[in-house]
DNA sequence: CCCTTTAAGCTTTTT
DNA sequence: GCTTAAAGGG
């Protein structure tokens, strides 16, 4: 067995490093520092068909990833489902910390004490600010000590209160804020006149603890479906979730492996633990690994990378660029500024002249900024589209394009001008069939008509569209959309993915896409396509939407007190952001600094380099290894 | 009405 | 840490 372990390879002949095998091999908890480009998904991608081709996640045991963001999670399933097909892929469940917990909750309502069993259809709650009219609205109660108590409480003081809520619930009359959070949650979890049942993830997580607390048999039953459990981006996870980590696992045979990076840590802020790797190499008696290779950045870029790595709180190792290049690939440098017309127009000058000699295209690119996109990135905005450079602030997108009734409109319209692709039809096909006829058995299932009713929809689609009434466009192009939407049916596509259930989430999705889409009289669907989903323009981004991703050329607009203006209380968050943002770069990357930026919304044009906060100290460090810092002053604009 | 104090925004994910 | 608007006091 021992002999047959050494010989396993990856399949689909991808080169991983030693330390990533040995990682894939050890049959215990483990947590792995993998660093940018470290090739982490293809790790767990790999792990994970080890684990099931071997045995060594013996049918019917499952294994289960966990990640933070929808996309990390369905990026991983995709990677497992590509590398080793349908088989393994079938008894691999990755999902959000949400989404997991948010399954067990419903899975096991029943075993929740009645006072704190939410409704079966109860409603999500995103925007936390609606719990402040909620409180100020439903709860009508006096208390004897604060006479006024609708206005003596602080909001995040209360969401504080709710986050670190331990069930059961206990208040005390004195006591303001566990005074209103027990009225708070009571009323939530049952609802009250027009005020549906409702939940934030965070109180689910406390539900689900709770629950899992008072029911060992429940938590035996999870034991003995996962035998293993992945931990993706494992430095960020909350205090909620490693909590609930070590409830189902913490004693059990279930072998945890944690994969994420210390340096990366950005989301402090937003509850991450400050030390979850130490935390869980302690509690779950981990073995500690460190990925050595780099498979992302040019060499130089490696190497400032490493230079840098060494000022950030954590232990420094030296990785190695690999990959197809020479030395001294890689570019990086800091452009100094007068102010910030100068800079956005030298360098739209630059990425358009990069676009021609190099063949670039506007995906290649990525500018970056520490915080506020419209006001840091507004006037290159302006100057590239002198040059005819599309750019966008990939924000309002993101969240679009992750939504999944939206990509399955795309793939719908896309069929309509691809009608040449046997693998987007064959792919639509069979998500038709899973979506509509999923119950039905394989040989009954009826495909001429299946297909027959598709080629229909899409020819209604083109009709449709080559009829359009061009001065009309939103209404039109809604009418094609819900074409597609009654093919699929909107109560099979709500049954499918119940989020479109909720209120009017579905349309809304709809009414969001109708309305980024670029038409102008006689655009083909197809550049209406594409140009919704980037291909034409340069995304424009904060350092926090941009992780986990990677461009041939980064520009970081900005490196100013001004905009790191949590640096002197966030030292450490704030070199960690630097740092994903400077390994996102692939072979170039360039830092400005301006004298003056319009940075106060106001059109007020300020000095954005010499406050308190001092950010010049990361400059230095990249000057201390070698980065050039080159004056754009002397060139003369029209401003 | 003017002055001081206080709070919020700034970086965000999740069905 | 900095900016701005809102709220409270005299």
């Amino acid at each position: 067995m021992n002999n047959e372990a050494n010989e396993w390879i990856p399949s689909y002949g991808v080169v991983l490093e030693d330390a990533a095998l040995q990682a894939i091999k050890y049959p215990k908890n483990i947590s792995i520092a993998a660093g940018p480009g470290a090739g982490k998904t293809e790790l767990l991608a790999h792990k994970a068909g080890y684990l099931i081709e071997r045995n060594i996640c013996p049918y019917p045991k499952k294994i289960l990833a966990i990640s933070f963001k929808s996309d990390a999670a369905k990026n991983l399933q995709e990677r497992v489902q590509k590398r080793y097909g349908k088989d393994v892929v079938s008894r691999f469940e990755s999902k959000t910390f949400d989404a997991f917990s948010k399954g067990l909750l419903e899975q096991f309502l029943h075993a929740l004490p009645e006072k704190y069993k939410p409704k079966k259809d109860y409603k999500i709650i995103l925007n936390e600010r609606t719990i402040d009219d909620i409180v100020k609205g439903y709860i009508t109660e006096t208390n004897l000590h604060y006479h006024n108590w609708q206005n003596e409480y602080n909001f995040n003081q209360l969401m504080r209160t709710i986050k670190s809520t331990n069930l059961p619930l206990v208040s005390f009359e004195n006591d303001l804020y566990s005074w209103i959070n027990e009225r708070l949650w009571r009323l939530l979890i049952k609802g009250k006149g027009d005020l549906k049942s409702s939940l934030t993830f965070p109180m689910i997580s406390i539900l689900v603890e709770y629950l899992l607390n008072q029911n060992p048999l429940i938590v035996n039953a999870l034991r003995a479906t996962y035998s293993h459990v992945f931990l993706d981006e494992f430095q960020d996870t909350t205090y909620l979730q490693y909590n609930l980590l070590k409830t189902i696992f913490l004693g059990s045979d279930t072998i945890l492996t944690a994969v994420g990076d210390n340096k990366q840590r950005i989301m402090g802020w937003a509850g991450a633990l400050p030390n979850a790797f130490e935390v869980f190499t302690i509690d779950f008696n981990a073995k500690q690994t460190t990925l050595l290779c780099n498979f992302r950045s040019a060499p130089k870029l490696v190497y400032i990378q490493n230079v840098f790595s060494q000022t950030l709180n954590d232990i420094s190792v030296n990785v190695q660029a690999t990959g197809n290049w020479n030395e001294h690939d890689g570019t990086c440098e800091i452009w100094n500024f007068e102010n910030h017309i100068s800079e956005a127009s030298i360098l739209a000058q630059n990425i358009s002249e990069w676009m021609n000699e190099e063949n670039l295209t506007p995906k290649d690119f990525c500018i970056i900024v520490k915080q506020q996109e419209k006001i840091y990135a507004g006037a290159i905005m302006t100057e590239l589209a002198k040059f005819n450079i599309r750019s966008r602030v990939e924000k309002d997108f993101q969240d679009l394009l992750s939504e999944e009734i939206i990509l399955l409109l795309i793939k719908f319209l896309e069929l309509s001008y691809k009608e040449k692709s046997p693998e987007l039809w064959l792919n639509i096909i069979d998500e038709v069939i899973e979506m509509k006829y999923g119950d039905i058995e394989f040989q009954r299932l009826n495909y001429i008509s299946i297909e027959k009713e598709l080629v229909n929809l899409l020819q209604e689609i083109k009709t449709c569209f080559s009829n359009l009434d061009e001065s009309n466009f939103n209404v039109c192009f809604e009418s094609i959309l819900m074409k597609i939407v009654d093919y699929l049916d909107e109560d099979i596509i709500k049954s499918t993915y119940p989020k479109y259930s909720q209120g009017n989430y579905l349309n809304e999705q709809i009414q969001k896409m109708i309305s980024r889409l670029n038409y102008e009289n006689g655009t083909s669907m197809e550049e209406l396509i594409c140009d919704f989903c980037g291909d034409y323009s340069i995304p424009i981004m904060t350092i926090h939407k941009s992780k986990g991703l990677e461009y041939q050329t980064v520009i970081f607009i900005g490196v100013e007190d001004a905009a790191f203006w949590s640096f002197s209380t966030q030292r450490e968050a704030d070199k960690n952001a630097f740092f994903v943002a400077l390994s996102r770069a692939k072979e170039r990357i360039i830092f400005t600094v301006s004298n003056q930026r319009d940075v106060s919304r106001f059109g007020k044009i300020e000095n954005t380099r010499q406050t308190t906060c001092n950010i010049s100290e990361l400059l230095q460090t990249l000057e201390n290894a070698g980065v050039p810092t080159i004056n754009k002053n002397k060139v003369t604009t029209n401003v």
